[in-house]
DNA sequence: CGTTCAAGAAAGGAATCACTTTCTAACCAG
DNA sequence: CTGGTTAGAAAGTGATTCCTTTCTTGAACG
């Protein structure tokens, strides 16, 4: 009778566990509340913490959200593929990037521009150059070597516009429907519209 | 002595002229500040009036973020070009929407996403189409068609997705840089990525 | 085992901000 | 000119929320 059965053993967490677990409740409550409503206590709620443990770690709601979108934003990696072809690895980063970036560029967007870090002195460019990671979509770079590489390409002759073509489409895809596109659009992008131009 | 030079005329403003210039001071204080930070004080400071005079027209703070945004949507419409190319008509009309339309499309969805109208019901999708007008750029299916006619091509052998990749590229681009995009990129949407595609 | 550190609970201070109320006077209709 | 409407000024209320402080106790480390 001592210990009730509805209290099911207080753990207390420490460390990189419990900085996840936080980070991961504030990237939460961005998603379901939005930044003007994502609250201190909501995210100590969701934590199953308190408040005090929060501004241990951030000074402010800001840090906070910031280091939630970062968070985010490294916990899901896009893996490089490695198919032979340069239209099997297109699509498979394409399809890769489109199920880890789903949400992702949407909410740290709307974070960036919707007030956050305005008085920290940082321009609303710096903050999404932040929040985007400074890159747009890794391991481009890598498959169109390799395909120049291969000769399925001609690097020199290709323009520029072209090789970003497949991943602004898939971005814009991304910020406009919140989820990842179909396997069908993704074929689309790459046969439709890609592949025709190189 | 009665009137002070330094106090110009107080005039009193009434009715659209009015109206017009609640919302204006709501849009620039929303591009400003963002919609966290913006405030009915903010924004009746800046129209150099009073918190009563937004009251009395809308009824809490969502209801005038929504119409300011609705207001500059409406307030700049994209005009429909006739050059007598399909070339050219796609070069004015993307010029001008993405001059119109700068920086609209990343404050209206950052707007909607930071917790615009969260509590009233309405899904992020629904937030979404109002604030978007429900189209996407006005008058793409005009100079499509007039080129079909023209027989400049051929609208029943082009994909869907060529005949959206001008618009989704420069709604991107808008995304991502919140400006107006140069000259020179809207050259290459056409003459590298579309134009070889038709 | 004993020491140290931080987790978690709780309560509250101070500021902000949505929204209200009241009042005066400028504008408009007749 | 007269009367009704509402712009605009000013002050205030109540709720929210950021952030702090204090205290107890579970966990890590030697």
């Amino acid at each position: 009778m001592a210990t009730e059965a509805s209290e099911p053993v207080r753990r207390r967490r420490h460390g990189k566990e419990l900085e996840s677990a936080l980070l991961a409740a504030g990237w939460d409550e961005l998603v379901e509340a939005g930044y003007a409503r994502l609250t201190m206590e909501s995210v100590a709620v969701r934590a199953r913490t308190s408040e005090a443990v929060l501004y241990r770690r951030w000074a402010n709601k800001d840090q906070l959200v910031l280091a939630a979108i970062e968070h985010q934003r490294d916990a899901n990696p896009v893996a490089l593929p490695d198919t032979g072809t340069l239209r099997g690895d297109l699509l498979a980063l394409l399809t890769a990037a489109s199920e880890a970036l789903a949400g992702f560029f949407a909410i740290a967007a709307a974070a960036a521009f919707s007030g956050l870090l305005v008085d920290t002195g940082m321009t609303p460019a710096q903050v999404r150059a932040r929040v985007m990671g400074d890159q747009r979509v890794p391991h481009t770079r890598t498959i169109y070597q390799r395909a120049h590489r291969r000769g399925e390409i001609d690097l020199e002759r290709v323009p520029a516009a072209v090789l970003d073509l497949p991943f602004d489409l898939v971005r814009h895809d991304l910020l406009m429907d919140l989820e990842p596109l179909k396997p069908a659009r993704i074929r689309s992008i790459v046969d439709e519209l890609f592949l025709p131009l190189v």
